[in-house]
This record gives C-alpha cells, sequence and structure tokens, in this order.
DNA sequence: TGTCAGACCATGAATTCCCATAGTATCCCT
DNA sequence: AGGGATACTATGGGAATTCATGGTCTGACA
C-alpha cells in the first residue's frame, strides 16, 4: 500500500453537489494514480454499494486496481465473483478532483446517503469515506461509545494492538 | 523500538499555532523517520483521539508504521480494527518539524485540548504527549492524591522506598 | 427553453515560507 | 583560564501561497 489517508474534516456540500476535498487527501489521490502528472486531474473511484450502505467509500486508482485483481483472480461464475463485481463494478462511480480540489457527487450518491449541507471525511488506510454527519454521529459514534464503555475498567483499547483477547 | 523520548518541559505557543520542540525530542524523531536526510523536515503523527482524550500523543513514524502493520494484520470488518482505525487513522494528523524545529498545532487540536499560551511535553518511550500545563496538574495531582488518601492511616509513604508492599 | 454540468473567476481565512533576534551553550586558540 | 567566535535554541513578524468556498457564464441536451 502507497500512501496512507490520515485524518478527519467537515467540509461543504453546496447546491451543485460540489465538495472539497480535504488537501492532505489529495496528495494520497494524486499519489496513488499512476497516470497522474503535475497540473492534470486526478482520478478516484467512489463505491456506494447497496441500501445497507450508509456512506460512499473512495478509492485511489491503485487501491481499485487492488481489488480489481482480487476480484479476477476468482473463480469466474463463482457467487463471489459475481457478488463482488457486482459491488466494486456495478455500484461504482469513477471521476476526478477539478483543479480548484474539488469533486462532484451526483444528486444520486447525495440522494443515497441523505447527504444535505454538509460532508464528513474519515480517512481509514488506503481509502476514505463520505458520511453524512448526523449519519456518522449516531451510528458509528454510538456503536463506538457502547464497545468502549462495555470494555473492563481500566482497559486500554490500544491492548487490541498487540492481540489481546476483548470484550 | 529505536531511540527513546527522555524528559519534560514547557514551552511557549504563539498565535499561529507553532510550536518549538524540545531540542533532545527532535534528535529521536529525526532519528526514527526512515526516510529523513539530514538537512530535510522530518515527519510526525500526532494522534489526538476522541473526545475521552485530553492530551496530544506524537508519533514517530516508526512507531506509527509499527501501529500501522498491526491493525492490518487484524481481521478485515472486525470491530477492533474498525475502532483502532478510526483512532489512529482518523483521529490523526500527520506534520512534520520545520526547519526552525517548530512543528504547527492547527486550531482544531489546540481547541480540542484547550491550549493557549503554553504547552507541556511529556515523554512516554517511543512517543511523547503534548498537555495543557494546568489539565496535567490537575489530572496528576488528582492521581496523587488519590493515591496517598488510599494509603493506611499514619502510613508515611517514604517506607516504600524499603521495599514495603503498599496500596 | 429551462435545467444541468462544466469551465472559469473571486475572495477571506488559514497556513507556509522566509527572514530576524536574543539568549545559551560550545568550542577553540593562545 | 580568558575571550571571543561559532553554533544552536527558542521565539517573533510579515509576505506569499494555498485552501475552502461561493458565484457567474455558457453551451449541451432533452
Amino acid at each position: 500500500m502507497g500512501r496512507r489517508f490520515r485524518g478527519e474534516s467537515h467540509h461543504k456540500v453546496d447546491a451543485k453537489g460540489r465538495v472539497s476535498i480535504p488537501a492532505s487527501f489529495r496528495r494520497v489521490i494524486e499519489a496513488s494514480d499512476p497516470n497522474w502528472k503535475s497540473g492534470e486531474n486526478p482520478e478516484l473511484v467512489i463505491v456506494y454499494g447497496d441500501h445497507r450502505r450508509n456512506y460512499l467509500e473512495c478509492y485511489t486508482i491503485e487501491a481499485i486496481e487492488e481489488v480489481d485483481d482480487k476480484i479476477d483472480a476468482l473463480p469466474r461464475g463463482s457467487m463471489q465473483r459475481k457478488m463482488l463485481q457486482r459491488m466494486f463494478h456495478g455500484q461504482s462511480f469513477p471521476t476526478t478532483i477539478d483543479e480548484t480540489g474539488r469533486l462532484v457527487l451526483p444528486a444520486k450518491l447525495r440522494n443515497k446517503i441523505g447527504l444535505e449541507k454538509e460532508v464528513f471525511f474519515m480517512a481509514a488506510g488506503d481509502t476514505f469515506q463520505l458520511w453524512k454527519p448526523e449519519t456518522y454521529e449516531e451510528e458509528e459514534q454510538a456503536l463506538a461509545d457502547k464497545w468502549m464503555d462495555e470494555l473492563p475498567e481500566g482497559f486500554d483499547p490500544l491492548e487490541f494492538l498487540d492481540g489481546a483477547g476483548g470484550a
């Protein structure tokens, strides 16, 4: 894996669906697009998935190619292959970042996750996610808080790093 | 783990959020950045965590890569992995130390721990922490008080010097 | 012939870059 | 051992650049 995304931030979404990409994310997207040259518009792929998913996941070109290769390696006609193709080839949207550092989310994608005036960016390794802020807070935050609170008193989640069994 | 941070100190924070790094810490940060070459600006990652954490933890590149590797080793989709990704990939901020030995803390991070004109540096193995001085004193003070209060009536903590078992 | 996507321009705020200074520690030389 | 000269540390200030965001204009298209 090349460079990693890191950080989280909130950005505005305007009436046309335009969204500024955090500058630090842009650097990673550019570096992970094998065809990108300075002065051009780097590409990326947004995977939106089916109705069960309530966020958008953005892949760099390198990251999506890795996924494609893995799909290609699955037996033709297998259910797994079919499902993954459906998700990564069907339910995805390739796009580019314009010269002002923004991308345009079509109405279809915005509606899918209920996006209005604001979006929340969240790094996740070699991809990043786009959430409706309210969804993120309600679902993820609640889940995280619950999970943390259920840990034994004085237990530091960092212990998971070393493979300690937990809740 | 390579070289360790050692010591503690106070430094000014200016209006732009710039903070001098203790010189001895710089040596460790440089030595622990595999890409660093003399004359360049060493990188590091500040992990700020969620609302429960009231200090900033600074990781050298080596230290954070160790963490990243461990996260990669956890099962994709597991709660533990998700939580750790959220903390180390989402709630973190990559940065560099400039040629005058300073780093810049963006307003978001300063506000998170209530930082104003001064910051307290505290070594912690292969990471170091940044505290608002008042917070550090209060927390540590509270911790010390609690410990003292729990000692048996009439017990002098100096007795620990000679190996007496304690609370 | 109104709507929609894309290209282009505009701007305030935040951030980076570059230069400056005062105080300390260090080193070297005679 | 004295007396600089030198290097590094901690801090400050302003200019230049980048970021995030908003607006306008113009064709395409249905």
